[in-house]
DNA sequence: GACCCTCCCCTTAGGGGAGGGTC
DNA sequence: GACCCTCCCCTTAGGGGAGGGTC
Protein backbone atom coordinates (compact mmCIF):
# COMPACT_ATOMS: atom_id res chain seq x y z
CA UNK A 1 0.00 0.00 0.00
CA UNK A 2 2.75 2.62 -1.15
CA UNK A 3 1.32 5.21 -2.70
CA UNK A 4 3.81 6.32 -5.71
CA UNK A 5 4.01 9.81 -6.08
CA UNK A 6 5.90 10.57 -9.22
CA UNK A 7 5.45 7.83 -12.24
CA UNK A 8 7.76 7.48 -15.74
CA UNK A 9 6.66 8.21 -18.99
CA UNK A 10 5.89 4.83 -19.39
CA UNK A 11 3.68 4.02 -16.27
CA UNK A 12 2.17 7.44 -15.94
CA UNK A 13 0.84 6.44 -19.92
CA UNK A 14 -0.36 3.21 -18.18
CA UNK A 15 -2.33 4.48 -14.91
CA UNK A 16 -3.56 7.68 -17.72
CA UNK A 17 -4.61 4.72 -20.37
CA UNK A 18 -3.04 6.60 -23.21
CA UNK A 19 0.51 6.05 -24.97
CA UNK A 20 3.72 7.07 -24.54
CA UNK A 21 3.43 9.21 -28.04
CA UNK A 22 0.44 11.33 -27.12
CA UNK A 23 2.46 11.77 -23.57
CA UNK A 24 5.59 12.92 -26.15
CA UNK A 25 3.07 15.06 -28.08
CA UNK A 26 1.59 17.10 -25.27
CA UNK A 27 4.92 17.87 -23.79
CA UNK A 28 5.90 19.41 -26.94
CA UNK A 29 2.57 21.35 -27.07
CA UNK A 30 2.96 22.40 -23.78
CA UNK A 31 -0.25 20.94 -22.95
CA UNK A 32 0.64 19.00 -20.36
CA UNK A 33 4.36 19.29 -19.50
CA UNK A 34 6.18 16.71 -16.97
CA UNK A 35 6.19 18.15 -13.42
CA UNK A 36 10.01 17.72 -13.47
CA UNK A 37 12.88 16.26 -15.25
CA UNK A 38 15.39 13.74 -13.88
CA UNK A 39 19.37 14.11 -14.23
CA UNK A 40 19.43 11.85 -17.07
CA UNK A 41 16.40 14.10 -18.41
CA UNK A 42 13.90 12.04 -18.21
CA UNK A 43 10.02 13.29 -17.69
CA UNK A 44 8.25 12.80 -14.37
CA UNK A 45 4.70 12.76 -14.08
CA UNK A 46 2.85 13.55 -10.89
CA UNK A 47 -0.21 11.62 -9.83
CA UNK A 48 -1.96 15.12 -9.70
CA UNK A 49 -1.38 15.32 -13.26
CA UNK A 50 -3.77 12.00 -14.09
CA UNK A 51 -6.67 14.65 -13.37
CA UNK A 52 -5.40 17.15 -15.88
CA UNK A 53 -5.06 13.61 -18.43
CA UNK A 54 -8.79 13.08 -17.30
CA UNK A 55 -9.74 16.79 -18.28
CA UNK A 56 -8.05 16.49 -21.36
CA UNK A 57 -9.74 12.77 -22.33
CA UNK A 58 -13.08 13.80 -21.32
CA UNK A 59 -13.11 16.69 -23.69
CA UNK A 60 -10.89 15.35 -26.53
CA UNK A 61 -14.03 12.39 -26.05
CA UNK A 62 -16.40 15.15 -26.76
CA UNK A 63 -14.69 16.55 -30.01
CA UNK A 64 -12.66 19.59 -28.58
CA UNK A 65 -9.68 20.02 -30.25
CA UNK A 66 -6.67 19.98 -28.25
CA UNK A 67 -5.98 23.74 -28.48
CA UNK A 68 -9.31 24.54 -27.12
CA UNK A 69 -8.99 22.32 -24.02
CA UNK A 70 -5.43 24.32 -23.23
CA UNK A 71 -7.15 27.63 -23.12
CA UNK A 72 -10.07 25.58 -20.93
CA UNK A 73 -7.59 23.96 -18.84
CA UNK A 74 -5.75 27.34 -17.65
CA UNK A 75 -9.00 28.83 -16.71
CA UNK A 76 -11.51 26.31 -16.13
CA UNK A 77 -14.39 27.56 -13.89
CA UNK A 78 -17.71 25.70 -13.32
CA UNK A 79 -19.36 28.29 -15.40
CA UNK A 80 -16.83 28.54 -18.07
CA UNK A 81 -16.86 24.55 -18.77
CA UNK A 82 -20.74 24.12 -18.39
CA UNK A 83 -20.99 27.26 -21.21
CA UNK A 84 -18.20 25.20 -23.60
CA UNK A 85 -19.96 21.87 -22.61
CA UNK A 86 -22.96 23.60 -24.31
CA UNK A 87 -21.35 24.52 -27.28
CA UNK A 88 -20.16 20.58 -27.49
CA UNK A 89 -23.23 20.03 -27.61
CA UNK A 90 -24.35 21.39 -30.49
CA UNK A 91 -21.56 20.62 -32.31
CA UNK A 92 -21.85 16.82 -31.61
CA UNK A 93 -25.68 17.49 -32.71
CA UNK A 94 -24.63 18.87 -35.84
CA UNK A 95 -22.59 16.54 -36.38
CA UNK A 96 -25.12 13.62 -35.54
CA UNK A 97 -27.42 14.84 -38.01
CA UNK A 98 -25.23 15.18 -40.79
CA UNK A 99 -24.39 11.29 -40.65
CA UNK A 100 -28.42 10.46 -40.14
CA UNK A 101 -28.04 12.41 -43.62
CA UNK A 102 -25.36 10.80 -44.85
CA UNK A 103 -27.00 7.33 -43.68
CA UNK A 104 -30.59 8.53 -45.38
CA UNK A 105 -28.71 9.32 -49.16
CA UNK A 106 -26.38 5.89 -48.62
CA UNK A 107 -29.84 4.24 -48.16
CA UNK A 108 -31.31 5.74 -50.69
CA UNK A 109 -28.41 4.78 -52.98
CA UNK A 110 -27.92 1.46 -52.39
CA UNK A 111 -31.92 0.44 -52.31
CA UNK A 112 -31.73 2.11 -56.42
CA UNK A 113 -28.71 -0.11 -57.06
CA UNK A 114 -30.63 -2.97 -55.72
CA UNK A 115 -33.61 -2.87 -57.08
CA UNK A 116 -32.22 -2.32 -60.71
CA UNK A 117 -29.59 -5.00 -60.53
CA UNK A 118 -31.71 -7.33 -63.01
CA UNK A 119 -33.91 -5.53 -64.87
CA UNK A 120 -35.30 -6.65 -67.91
CA UNK A 121 -34.47 -3.70 -70.76
CA UNK A 122 -37.05 -5.33 -73.27
CA UNK A 123 -40.14 -4.95 -71.29
CA UNK A 124 -42.19 -1.97 -71.33
CA UNK A 125 -44.50 -2.69 -68.43
CA UNK A 126 -48.00 -0.78 -67.35
CA UNK A 127 -47.43 -0.20 -63.74
CA UNK A 128 -49.34 1.77 -60.50
CA UNK A 129 -46.76 3.57 -59.10
CA UNK A 130 -47.13 4.98 -55.54
CA UNK A 131 -46.60 8.08 -54.57
CA UNK A 132 -43.24 9.94 -54.70
CA UNK A 133 -41.72 12.51 -52.41
CA UNK A 134 -39.38 15.25 -54.33
CA UNK A 135 -37.82 18.16 -54.15
CA UNK A 136 -38.74 19.92 -57.38
CA UNK A 137 -36.76 22.74 -59.66
CA UNK A 138 -38.39 25.80 -61.43
CA UNK A 139 -39.32 25.20 -65.22
CA UNK A 140 -35.58 25.41 -66.84
CA UNK A 141 -34.51 28.62 -68.25
CA UNK A 142 -32.72 28.23 -71.55
CA UNK A 143 -32.51 31.78 -73.04
CA UNK A 144 -29.97 33.39 -74.92
CA UNK A 145 -26.65 30.82 -74.37
CA UNK A 146 -27.54 28.89 -71.33
CA UNK A 147 -27.61 25.38 -71.81
CA UNK A 148 -28.75 22.31 -69.58
CA UNK A 149 -25.61 22.92 -67.20
CA UNK A 150 -26.77 26.53 -66.36
CA UNK A 151 -30.40 25.10 -65.75
CA UNK A 152 -29.10 22.08 -63.74
CA UNK A 153 -27.04 24.92 -61.53
CA UNK A 154 -29.67 27.10 -61.57
CA UNK A 155 -31.70 24.08 -59.79
CA UNK A 156 -28.43 23.95 -57.37
CA UNK A 157 -29.02 27.68 -56.48
CA UNK A 158 -32.23 27.69 -56.29
CA UNK A 159 -32.50 24.18 -53.64
CA UNK A 160 -29.77 25.66 -51.78
CA UNK A 161 -31.23 28.99 -51.15
CA UNK A 162 -35.03 27.26 -50.69
CA UNK A 163 -33.60 24.31 -48.19
CA UNK A 164 -30.03 25.62 -46.38
CA UNK A 165 -29.91 22.82 -44.88
CA UNK A 166 -30.62 20.33 -47.29
CA UNK A 167 -27.79 18.15 -48.72
CA UNK A 168 -27.61 18.53 -52.48
CA UNK A 169 -25.74 14.77 -53.13
CA UNK A 170 -28.89 13.46 -54.69
CA UNK A 171 -28.54 11.97 -57.43
CA UNK A 172 -31.01 14.50 -59.53
CA UNK A 173 -33.30 13.48 -62.33
CA UNK A 174 -35.40 15.38 -65.10
CA UNK A 175 -39.04 16.29 -66.07
CA UNK A 176 -40.10 16.65 -70.10
CA UNK A 177 -43.79 17.95 -69.97
CA UNK A 178 -46.36 16.36 -72.36
CA UNK A 179 -45.47 19.25 -74.92
CA UNK A 180 -42.02 18.55 -75.26
CA UNK A 181 -42.88 14.59 -75.60
CA UNK A 182 -45.71 15.85 -78.50
CA UNK A 183 -42.48 17.68 -79.94
CA UNK A 184 -40.02 15.01 -79.53
CA UNK A 185 -38.07 17.52 -77.80
CA UNK A 186 -36.19 14.73 -75.33
CA UNK A 187 -32.95 16.99 -74.99
CA UNK A 188 -33.53 20.23 -72.94
CA UNK A 189 -35.73 19.03 -69.27
CA UNK A 190 -38.15 21.06 -68.17
CA UNK A 191 -37.38 20.74 -64.27
CA UNK A 192 -34.66 18.49 -62.38
CA UNK A 193 -35.86 17.04 -59.39
CA UNK A 194 -34.67 14.52 -57.09
CA UNK A 195 -35.86 11.88 -53.99
CA UNK A 196 -34.54 14.11 -51.44
CA UNK A 197 -34.34 13.20 -47.43
CA UNK A 198 -37.67 14.58 -47.20
CA UNK A 199 -39.27 15.56 -50.37
CA UNK A 200 -41.23 18.89 -50.82
CA UNK A 201 -43.31 18.01 -53.61
CA UNK A 202 -45.18 15.05 -54.74
CA UNK A 203 -45.05 12.85 -57.71
CA UNK A 204 -48.74 11.70 -57.94
CA UNK A 205 -49.29 8.21 -57.40
CA UNK A 206 -51.20 6.31 -60.57
CA UNK A 207 -50.67 4.28 -63.88
CA UNK A 208 -47.20 4.63 -65.70
CA UNK A 209 -45.67 3.15 -69.01
CA UNK A 210 -42.25 2.02 -67.75
CA UNK A 211 -39.29 1.13 -70.15
CA UNK A 212 -35.71 0.81 -69.70
CA UNK A 213 -32.15 1.31 -72.29
CA UNK A 214 -28.70 1.06 -71.33
CA UNK A 215 -27.39 4.14 -72.36
CA UNK A 216 -25.90 7.79 -71.05
CA UNK A 217 -27.05 10.78 -70.32
CA UNK A 218 -29.56 11.78 -72.70
CA UNK A 219 -28.97 9.35 -75.04
CA UNK A 220 -32.86 8.66 -74.44
CA UNK A 221 -34.25 9.13 -77.99
CA UNK A 222 -35.07 5.31 -79.02
CA UNK A 223 -36.67 4.81 -75.77
CA UNK A 224 -39.17 7.70 -75.68
CA UNK A 225 -39.79 6.17 -79.14
CA UNK A 226 -40.44 2.74 -77.85
CA UNK A 227 -42.92 4.27 -75.20
CA UNK A 228 -44.95 6.32 -77.43
CA UNK A 229 -45.59 3.39 -79.95
CA UNK A 230 -46.41 1.13 -77.11
CA UNK A 231 -48.71 3.96 -75.47
CA UNK A 232 -50.33 4.27 -78.96
CA UNK A 233 -50.42 0.70 -79.32
CA UNK A 234 -52.63 0.19 -76.72
CA UNK A 235 -55.09 3.62 -77.09
CA UNK A 236 -53.68 5.16 -73.80
CA UNK A 237 -54.14 8.64 -72.86
CA UNK A 238 -50.77 10.65 -71.49
CA UNK A 239 -51.88 12.27 -68.46
CA UNK A 240 -48.22 13.91 -67.16
CA UNK A 241 -44.80 14.60 -67.89
CA UNK A 242 -42.38 12.36 -68.58
CA UNK A 243 -39.83 11.21 -65.61
CA UNK A 244 -36.44 10.67 -66.91
CA UNK A 245 -33.98 8.81 -63.84
CA UNK A 246 -30.92 6.78 -64.66
CA UNK A 247 -30.89 4.07 -61.38
CA UNK A 248 -27.41 2.93 -62.54
CA UNK A 249 -25.07 5.55 -63.35
CA UNK A 250 -21.78 7.10 -62.87
CA UNK A 251 -21.93 5.58 -58.99
CA UNK A 252 -21.91 2.20 -60.21
CA UNK A 253 -21.08 1.75 -63.89
CA UNK A 254 -17.77 3.05 -65.78
CA UNK A 255 -18.81 3.49 -68.79
CA UNK A 256 -21.74 5.61 -69.86
CA UNK A 257 -22.72 3.59 -72.74
CA UNK A 258 -23.85 1.23 -69.89
CA UNK A 259 -26.07 3.30 -67.83
CA UNK A 260 -29.53 2.26 -66.94
CA UNK A 261 -31.79 4.91 -68.06
CA UNK A 262 -35.42 4.65 -66.84
CA UNK A 263 -38.37 6.23 -67.99
CA UNK A 264 -41.78 6.07 -66.75
CA UNK A 265 -44.55 8.45 -68.24
CA UNK A 266 -48.12 8.20 -66.14
CA UNK A 267 -51.16 7.23 -68.73
CA UNK A 268 -54.83 6.40 -68.16
CA UNK A 269 -56.45 3.50 -69.93
CA UNK A 270 -58.90 5.42 -72.70
CA UNK B 1 -28.87 26.89 -76.71
CA UNK B 2 -25.47 26.28 -77.61
CA UNK B 3 -23.78 23.50 -75.51
CA UNK B 4 -20.17 23.67 -74.38
CA UNK B 5 -17.75 21.01 -74.16
CA UNK B 6 -14.94 21.95 -72.62
CA UNK B 7 -14.85 24.07 -69.33
CA UNK B 8 -12.11 25.95 -68.14
CA UNK B 9 -11.18 25.19 -64.05
CA UNK B 10 -12.92 27.95 -62.92
CA UNK B 11 -16.02 27.26 -65.12
CA UNK B 12 -15.74 23.48 -64.19
CA UNK B 13 -15.79 24.19 -60.29
CA UNK B 14 -18.79 26.24 -60.45
CA UNK B 15 -20.98 23.67 -62.43
CA UNK B 16 -19.07 20.82 -59.87
CA UNK B 17 -20.21 23.06 -57.02
CA UNK B 18 -16.67 22.50 -55.74
CA UNK B 19 -13.33 25.04 -55.75
CA UNK B 20 -10.26 25.61 -58.36
CA UNK B 21 -8.14 24.66 -55.10
CA UNK B 22 -9.99 20.98 -54.82
CA UNK B 23 -9.99 20.71 -58.45
CA UNK B 24 -5.63 21.16 -58.48
CA UNK B 25 -5.68 18.88 -55.46
CA UNK B 26 -7.27 15.92 -57.75
CA UNK B 27 -5.27 16.66 -60.47
CA UNK B 28 -2.06 16.21 -58.29
CA UNK B 29 -3.42 12.82 -57.08
CA UNK B 30 -4.47 11.98 -59.80
CA UNK B 31 -7.97 10.99 -59.05
CA UNK B 32 -9.64 13.42 -61.84
CA UNK B 33 -7.30 15.19 -64.32
CA UNK B 34 -8.62 17.50 -66.87
CA UNK B 35 -9.49 15.80 -70.36
CA UNK B 36 -6.78 18.27 -72.09
CA UNK B 37 -4.58 20.97 -71.60
CA UNK B 38 -4.39 23.91 -74.05
CA UNK B 39 -0.87 24.97 -75.46
CA UNK B 40 -0.93 27.77 -72.35
CA UNK B 41 -1.18 24.18 -70.16
CA UNK B 42 -4.56 25.54 -69.01
CA UNK B 43 -6.29 22.82 -67.56
CA UNK B 44 -9.81 22.08 -69.73
CA UNK B 45 -12.46 19.53 -68.42
CA UNK B 46 -15.22 17.74 -70.14
CA UNK B 47 -18.86 17.68 -69.31
CA UNK B 48 -18.38 13.97 -68.53
CA UNK B 49 -16.11 14.75 -66.17
CA UNK B 50 -18.87 16.19 -64.29
CA UNK B 51 -20.33 12.77 -63.46
CA UNK B 52 -17.25 11.69 -62.23
CA UNK B 53 -17.14 14.87 -60.26
CA UNK B 54 -20.72 13.74 -58.84
CA UNK B 55 -19.65 9.70 -57.83
CA UNK B 56 -16.84 12.01 -55.84
CA UNK B 57 -18.63 14.16 -54.36
CA UNK B 58 -21.11 11.17 -53.26
CA UNK B 59 -18.61 9.20 -51.61
CA UNK B 60 -16.94 11.76 -50.09
CA UNK B 61 -20.73 12.69 -48.05
CA UNK B 62 -20.76 9.19 -47.28
CA UNK B 63 -16.95 9.87 -45.91
CA UNK B 64 -15.36 7.74 -48.30
CA UNK B 65 -11.64 8.41 -47.90
CA UNK B 66 -10.40 9.90 -51.93
CA UNK B 67 -7.92 6.95 -51.95
CA UNK B 68 -10.44 4.57 -52.01
CA UNK B 69 -12.61 6.52 -53.79
CA UNK B 70 -9.81 6.20 -56.52
CA UNK B 71 -9.51 2.52 -56.56
CA UNK B 72 -13.73 2.45 -56.97
CA UNK B 73 -13.73 4.73 -59.77
CA UNK B 74 -11.60 2.58 -62.25
CA UNK B 75 -13.78 -1.07 -61.63
CA UNK B 76 -16.80 0.02 -60.13
CA UNK B 77 -19.89 -2.26 -60.90
CA UNK B 78 -22.99 -2.57 -59.23
CA UNK B 79 -22.26 -5.31 -57.37
CA UNK B 80 -19.00 -3.49 -56.36
CA UNK B 81 -20.88 -0.32 -55.00
CA UNK B 82 -23.12 -2.56 -53.36
CA UNK B 83 -20.89 -4.04 -51.23
CA UNK B 84 -19.00 -0.62 -50.78
CA UNK B 85 -22.43 1.36 -49.48
CA UNK B 86 -23.08 -1.42 -47.24
CA UNK B 87 -19.16 -1.11 -45.81
CA UNK B 88 -19.74 2.92 -45.76
CA UNK B 89 -23.00 2.15 -43.74
CA UNK B 90 -21.28 0.11 -41.16
CA UNK B 91 -18.51 2.81 -40.59
CA UNK B 92 -21.77 5.53 -40.32
CA UNK B 93 -23.39 3.66 -38.14
CA UNK B 94 -20.41 3.22 -35.93
CA UNK B 95 -20.20 6.65 -36.31
CA UNK B 96 -23.13 7.51 -35.31
CA UNK B 97 -22.96 5.54 -32.31
CA UNK B 98 -19.78 6.88 -31.02
CA UNK B 99 -21.47 10.39 -30.90
CA UNK B 100 -24.33 9.32 -29.11
CA UNK B 101 -22.33 7.90 -26.79
CA UNK B 102 -20.40 11.16 -26.11
CA UNK B 103 -23.59 13.09 -25.81
CA UNK B 104 -24.96 11.07 -23.45
CA UNK B 105 -21.41 11.50 -21.31
CA UNK B 106 -21.55 15.01 -22.18
CA UNK B 107 -25.18 15.95 -20.82
CA UNK B 108 -24.28 13.44 -17.80
CA UNK B 109 -21.39 15.88 -17.08
CA UNK B 110 -23.36 19.20 -17.67
CA UNK B 111 -26.14 18.10 -15.55
CA UNK B 112 -23.68 17.25 -12.56
CA UNK B 113 -22.17 20.59 -12.80
CA UNK B 114 -25.64 22.55 -12.87
CA UNK B 115 -27.06 20.88 -9.96
CA UNK B 116 -24.07 21.49 -8.00
CA UNK B 117 -23.44 24.99 -8.64
CA UNK B 118 -24.95 26.77 -5.54
CA UNK B 119 -24.33 23.75 -3.36
CA UNK B 120 -24.65 24.83 0.43
CA UNK B 121 -21.37 23.37 1.91
CA UNK B 122 -22.06 23.78 5.46
CA UNK B 123 -25.42 22.35 5.51
CA UNK B 124 -26.04 18.26 6.19
CA UNK B 125 -29.37 17.05 5.22
CA UNK B 126 -31.68 13.88 5.46
CA UNK B 127 -32.66 13.31 1.60
CA UNK B 128 -34.98 10.49 0.12
CA UNK B 129 -32.13 9.44 -2.78
CA UNK B 130 -33.53 7.79 -6.16
CA UNK B 131 -32.32 4.48 -7.58
CA UNK B 132 -29.16 5.03 -9.70
CA UNK B 133 -27.47 2.54 -12.47
CA UNK B 134 -23.92 2.33 -12.43
CA UNK B 135 -21.01 0.27 -13.25
CA UNK B 136 -19.63 -1.24 -10.22
CA UNK B 137 -15.60 -2.69 -9.70
CA UNK B 138 -15.22 -5.31 -8.07
CA UNK B 139 -13.52 -4.91 -4.53
CA UNK B 140 -10.25 -3.45 -4.61
CA UNK B 141 -6.88 -5.22 -4.09
CA UNK B 142 -4.42 -3.67 -2.09
CA UNK B 143 -1.96 -6.47 -1.22
CA UNK B 144 1.93 -6.59 -1.10
CA UNK B 145 2.62 -2.75 -2.75
CA UNK B 146 -0.66 -2.17 -4.57
CA UNK B 147 -1.45 1.25 -4.20
CA UNK B 148 -5.12 2.77 -5.65
CA UNK B 149 -3.56 3.51 -8.97
CA UNK B 150 -3.16 0.01 -9.27
CA UNK B 151 -6.92 -0.21 -8.15
CA UNK B 152 -8.44 2.11 -10.47
CA UNK B 153 -6.49 0.53 -13.21
CA UNK B 154 -7.78 -3.05 -12.36
CA UNK B 155 -11.12 -1.13 -12.42
CA UNK B 156 -10.36 0.16 -15.88
CA UNK B 157 -9.62 -3.04 -16.94
CA UNK B 158 -12.31 -5.27 -15.50
CA UNK B 159 -14.70 -2.92 -17.13
CA UNK B 160 -13.27 -2.92 -20.66
CA UNK B 161 -13.00 -6.46 -20.41
CA UNK B 162 -16.61 -7.00 -18.92
CA UNK B 163 -18.09 -4.19 -21.27
CA UNK B 164 -15.79 -3.82 -24.06
CA UNK B 165 -18.14 -1.76 -26.03
CA UNK B 166 -17.72 0.55 -23.43
CA UNK B 167 -16.53 3.74 -22.72
CA UNK B 168 -14.51 4.70 -20.07
CA UNK B 169 -14.55 8.44 -19.55
CA UNK B 170 -17.13 8.45 -17.16
CA UNK B 171 -15.76 9.98 -14.12
CA UNK B 172 -15.03 7.32 -11.50
CA UNK B 173 -16.19 7.39 -7.50
CA UNK B 174 -15.75 5.36 -5.02
CA UNK B 175 -17.51 3.54 -2.23
CA UNK B 176 -16.25 2.55 1.28
CA UNK B 177 -18.00 -0.25 2.97
CA UNK B 178 -19.64 0.31 6.67
CA UNK B 179 -16.27 -1.53 8.23
CA UNK B 180 -13.99 0.71 6.91
CA UNK B 181 -16.11 3.57 8.07
CA UNK B 182 -16.65 2.05 11.39
CA UNK B 183 -12.53 1.64 11.44
CA UNK B 184 -12.09 5.58 10.04
CA UNK B 185 -10.88 3.92 6.89
CA UNK B 186 -11.57 6.77 4.53
CA UNK B 187 -8.59 6.37 2.19
CA UNK B 188 -8.63 3.13 0.47
CA UNK B 189 -11.84 2.64 -1.63
CA UNK B 190 -13.19 -0.93 -1.06
CA UNK B 191 -14.94 -0.33 -5.05
CA UNK B 192 -14.78 2.16 -7.71
CA UNK B 193 -17.84 2.86 -9.82
CA UNK B 194 -19.42 5.00 -12.21
CA UNK B 195 -22.76 6.51 -13.84
CA UNK B 196 -22.13 5.10 -17.05
CA UNK B 197 -24.58 5.46 -20.15
CA UNK B 198 -26.63 2.36 -19.53
CA UNK B 199 -25.80 1.01 -15.79
CA UNK B 200 -25.60 -2.27 -15.15
CA UNK B 201 -26.01 -2.42 -11.37
CA UNK B 202 -28.25 -0.64 -8.68
CA UNK B 203 -27.65 2.00 -5.98
CA UNK B 204 -30.87 0.98 -3.97
CA UNK B 205 -32.94 4.24 -3.53
CA UNK B 206 -34.20 5.18 0.43
CA UNK B 207 -32.61 7.66 2.98
CA UNK B 208 -29.11 8.76 3.21
CA UNK B 209 -27.41 11.39 5.04
CA UNK B 210 -25.97 13.96 2.50
CA UNK B 211 -22.72 16.35 3.15
CA UNK B 212 -20.54 18.37 1.44
CA UNK B 213 -16.87 20.02 1.24
CA UNK B 214 -14.31 21.84 -0.80
CA UNK B 215 -11.22 19.62 -1.31
CA UNK B 216 -9.38 17.54 -3.00
CA UNK B 217 -9.25 13.42 -4.05
CA UNK B 218 -9.40 11.89 -0.60
CA UNK B 219 -9.16 15.19 1.42
CA UNK B 220 -12.55 13.89 2.91
CA UNK B 221 -11.55 13.38 6.66
CA UNK B 222 -13.54 16.36 8.62
CA UNK B 223 -16.77 15.77 6.28
CA UNK B 224 -16.55 11.76 7.24
CA UNK B 225 -16.29 13.25 11.05
CA UNK B 226 -19.03 15.66 10.40
CA UNK B 227 -21.42 13.12 8.71
CA UNK B 228 -20.99 10.17 11.40
CA UNK B 229 -21.49 12.98 13.95
CA UNK B 230 -24.50 13.89 12.25
CA UNK B 231 -25.80 10.46 12.21
CA UNK B 232 -24.94 9.86 15.48
CA UNK B 233 -26.76 12.93 17.25
CA UNK B 234 -29.94 11.75 15.13
CA UNK B 235 -29.59 8.28 16.29
CA UNK B 236 -30.00 7.11 13.02
CA UNK B 237 -28.57 3.54 12.15
CA UNK B 238 -26.27 3.23 9.06
CA UNK B 239 -27.39 0.56 6.31
CA UNK B 240 -25.08 0.44 3.81
CA UNK B 241 -21.51 1.48 2.20
CA UNK B 242 -20.17 5.45 2.22
CA UNK B 243 -20.74 6.94 -1.84
CA UNK B 244 -17.99 9.20 -2.23
CA UNK B 245 -18.12 11.81 -5.52
CA UNK B 246 -16.19 14.65 -6.46
CA UNK B 247 -19.00 16.65 -8.64
CA UNK B 248 -16.88 19.65 -9.01
CA UNK B 249 -13.69 17.92 -10.12
CA UNK B 250 -10.93 18.90 -12.72
CA UNK B 251 -13.58 19.10 -15.24
CA UNK B 252 -14.45 22.53 -14.27
CA UNK B 253 -12.27 23.83 -11.52
CA UNK B 254 -8.76 25.00 -11.39
CA UNK B 255 -7.39 24.11 -8.16
CA UNK B 256 -8.00 20.98 -6.48
CA UNK B 257 -8.62 22.41 -2.79
CA UNK B 258 -11.55 23.91 -5.00
CA UNK B 259 -13.11 20.62 -6.38
CA UNK B 260 -16.48 19.78 -4.25
CA UNK B 261 -16.80 16.44 -2.29
CA UNK B 262 -20.21 15.12 -2.25
CA UNK B 263 -20.92 12.07 0.18
CA UNK B 264 -24.01 9.85 1.03
CA UNK B 265 -24.62 7.38 3.51
CA UNK B 266 -27.64 5.60 3.55
CA UNK B 267 -29.44 5.19 6.71
CA UNK B 268 -32.61 4.55 8.66
CA UNK B 269 -34.11 6.26 11.12
CA UNK B 270 -34.21 4.15 14.45
C1' DG C 1 16.70 -6.14 -21.86
C1' DA C 2 13.66 -2.69 -21.17
C1' DC C 3 13.18 2.27 -21.07
C1' DC C 4 14.44 6.93 -22.09
C1' DC C 5 15.94 10.86 -25.10
C1' DT C 6 15.95 13.88 -29.50
C1' DC C 7 15.38 14.55 -34.16
C1' DC C 8 12.86 13.64 -38.53
C1' DC C 9 9.45 11.99 -41.76
C1' DC C 10 4.48 10.69 -42.70
C1' DT C 11 -0.77 10.92 -42.89
C1' DT C 12 -6.10 13.93 -45.00
C1' DA C 13 -8.03 17.22 -47.92
C1' DG C 14 -7.28 20.86 -49.36
C1' DG C 15 -6.49 26.62 -48.24
C1' DG C 16 -3.46 30.50 -48.70
C1' DG C 17 -0.08 32.77 -50.51
C1' DA C 18 4.00 34.32 -53.84
C1' DG C 19 5.83 35.15 -58.27
C1' DG C 20 5.08 35.10 -62.94
C1' DG C 21 2.40 34.34 -67.44
C1' DT C 22 -2.36 34.68 -70.34
C1' DC C 23 -7.42 36.16 -72.14
C1' DG D 1 -8.88 42.97 -64.72
C1' DA D 2 -9.82 38.40 -64.30
C1' DC D 3 -7.85 33.85 -64.82
C1' DC D 4 -4.23 30.52 -65.22
C1' DC D 5 0.21 28.20 -63.92
C1' DT D 6 3.82 26.14 -60.55
C1' DC D 7 6.00 25.90 -56.35
C1' DC D 8 5.88 26.04 -51.22
C1' DC D 9 4.19 26.26 -46.53
C1' DC D 10 0.40 25.16 -43.13
C1' DT D 11 -3.26 22.51 -40.42
C1' DT D 12 -4.70 17.62 -36.40
C1' DA D 13 -3.11 14.27 -33.37
C1' DG D 14 -0.15 11.66 -32.98
C1' DG D 15 2.63 6.88 -35.11
C1' DG D 16 6.92 5.01 -36.70
C1' DG D 17 11.38 4.88 -37.08
C1' DA D 18 16.71 5.93 -36.44
C1' DG D 19 20.58 6.70 -33.63
C1' DG D 20 22.29 7.01 -29.25
C1' DG D 21 22.17 7.04 -23.97
C1' DT D 22 20.30 4.92 -19.16
C1' DC D 23 18.25 1.45 -15.32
Amino acid sequence: MTRKDIFSIHDFAKYARTTRDTLLHYDKIKLLTPVTRGENNYRYYSHGQLAVMNLIRTFKTLGMPLVEIKRLKDIRTPELSKQLLGNQLTRINEEIDKLLHAKKLLELIKDIIETHLDIDEEIITLQQLPERSIVLGKQNDYSGTRSDYDALYDFYEDCHEKYPDLDLNYPVWAIFSQERLRRREWIWPDKYYFYGPEGYEKIPPGLHVVGYKRGGYGNTHSLYERLLEFIDENGYDITGPAYEEYPLNEICVLNDEDYLIAISIPVKIA
